[in-house]
DNA sequence: GACTATTTAGAGTATATACTCTAATAATAT
DNA sequence: ATATTATTAGAGTATATACTCTAAATAGTC
């Protein structure tokens, strides 16, 4: 692998597991056991590095989210793009955490971190839609204005849940996040639909829920 | 006011306004005129300030989430809740900014925050329920397995609303947040109880919403 | 093998940050 | 007034952090 990717590797690693602000480009240098000299020759910054990390996220997540538009879409679609975007969350955890801070100290990055806010929020969009279509749709017609707010919650809830296990959960015991805590975000984004569901749909996203239901009490 | 609480105060504004990252113990006490020796006279570090400030928005909140339970709760009463969170929502809006650094360098705080996490879930579950008595209940009698979720959404929407706006609408032209777009937030929280309003209160929902809808468009 | 361009090491720097220490000042009690 | 205590100033310190600079090593080319 090239220096530098194993320089954006590295850090990705450090960031998820120590958070943004605790990892320095001299933690990451030694981390990989190269020089600072080293780093700053493939990275002219910190800011640089995490902007790369950003590219990838945006990529990986992007391509999650193309929604087939062509046809209804079912609940197997919909695991499909729950356990995707879940993964994704994930895999670049570090992100959403200290996210207001990166994007105050780059400009670029805020701006592109918003326009794919929007794009995520009109996947979310085109995902609702597509669970309406069709003769036995999983969802019932709702306005255009339920769906809007339906849309930003899911949002909310995604790219807040990480942040809520470590939060409300990580006690003195400091229990770890893991991928498979993560993954009962998925629980929670499927309430949402639970009052909107057709009648044929509700026992099945019930069972659905139970594959990812939480085991803990809080 | 005595000078310890100056600088709660300062350090509050200070954090609110750059976040509790860009503020240094020396920016407190250059803000008010004061020197870090006399900083230092007062508070230990910079955790003890926190801490401090946290068990004021912790007051604060408590205070807010007295839920009446020996009546039905109606609209007004839910207007109330609502607006008065928000409102310390707003006071400390640094707080949940960096909320995962904070816990993790305070234990106390960790502990603190979780319990505090409890009350909040309790408050919110106790007004759904609230909501749910009497004749003309507000919303409609839920599965407990629903309300659990429904407080569960309450909480990110609401505790997560500052970080969207500021993500989300913070462009280059640096739109500054302000209390009356956190307000927005309520309208969101509002659209939870859409699916489960007894038919006498859909109407009265809307005219709510209508009151907090945002005017910007995504 | 000689030459050039790329990559790397590692010591070093400027700045920031949390916090300390001592002496001076102000307040309070007797 | 004097003694005592509480408060404050402000210079200072140890450490951390992002980043630079130069020389050496390595890789690639002819």
């Amino acid at each position: 692998m090239k220096t530098r990717d194993k320089i954006i590797l590295a850090s990705l690693e450090l960031f998820n597991d120590k958070g943004e602000r605790n990892v320095t480009t001299n933690h990451i240098a030694a981390d990989l056991s190269m020089s600072p000299g080293n780093l700053y020759y493939h990275f002219r910054n910190k800011s640089d590095i995490i902007y790369e990390i950003f590219i990838q996220y945006e990529l990986l997540v992007d391509h999650y989210l193309q929604i087939t538009d062509d046809r209804p879409l079912n609940l197997n679609d919909l695991v499909y793009y729950l356990e995707s975007v879940f993964d994704g969350l994930w895999s670049y955890r570090f992100f959403h955490r200290d996210l207001e801070f990166l994007l105050d100290s780059d400009e670029r990055l805020r701006k592109d971190y918003r326009e794919f806010t929007v794009r995520c929020l009109d996947g979310i969009k085109k995902i609702l839609k597509g669970l309406q279509k069709g003769l036995d749709g999983v969802l019932k017609d709702l306005e255009d204005e339920h769906i809007e707010s339906m849309v930003l919650n899911v949002w909310l809830v995604v790219t807040n849940w990480m942040a809520y296990l470590k939060t409300a959960h990580a006690g003195d015991d400091n229990i770890a996040i893991d991928k498979g805590m993560l993954r009962q975000g998925i629980y929670q984004i499927l309430s949402f639909t639970v009052p909107y569901l057709t009648p044929a749909y509700v026992e099945e996203i019930k069972k659905l829920q139970d594959q990812y239901r939480p085991n803990y009490s809080i």
